[in-house]
DNA sequence: TCCTTTCATTGATTGAAGTCGATATATTAT
DNA sequence: ATAATATATCGACTTCAATCAATGAAAGGA
């Protein structure tokens, strides 16, 4: 994965290209809903999670559930991998660090 | 300001309350745009920046850089002050700082 | 085999967000 | 005063996102 530039607070920071723009907004907005945010931040606490805990733990439906997981795996912040009929989830550390660090880690 | 807690990635991490949740949400939610996250960047570059400034850099309209400008003033990640004719923005240190923290500084 | 459990997907609905033209407001120049 | 410039706001349109009920798919157990 190609390493994005750090957006802040640098006196000297170089300017966005339009892909770069697209990719760190997409990630962001992958982050831009309250139960997202939780489920990250739960997964951040626990290492590995079962989704029917994640369903257990809110209260929305599991389909909703599934869907917010879905944008998270799609903007590349977890990952899943089914073990028998449990699918469990985790973080994905290194896209998380990224994102840190285009806020000026 | 209150300060938030660690999102990610320590061993143990707090679970965020829900008001905790929208608030990070909302600030995410406010760099989920291509053209914000440029407008943050830019800013982190030049401390500084009239919105005439903005207005040319990006093939928008001066009212959707306006719109967009508000969107992160609302998120209180810029700040802005009139002088004379001209808008000034600038970022707002601590939210970006607070938003990187968030993410596991 | 059939039923149950776990998770994902689909379809529909509702509400939010990005964009622009038109207009309002405020400041400076003539 | 009048005109010109710089921002902000309004209204409308269009696209996108959150949610749920219903359904599908895969695995395990009776």
């Amino acid at each position: 994965m190609k390493t994005l530039p750090v957006l802040c607070c640098g006196p000297a920071t170089e300017p966005l290209d339009p892909e770069a723009r697209e990719t760190l907004a997409a990630r962001f907005r992958a982050l831009s809903d309250p139960t997202r945010v939780a489920i990250v931040n739960r997964l951040a606490s626990t290492e590995e999670c079962c989704v029917c805990d994640l369903n257990a733990a809110f209260e929305l439906s599991q389909p909703t559930i599934s869907h917010h997981l879905k944008v998270l795996r799609d903007a590349g912040l977890v990952e899943s991998s089914r073990r028998g009929t449990w699918a469990y989830y985790r973080l994905v550390p290194d896209a998380v660090r990224e994102l840190r660090h285009t806020l000026g880690g």
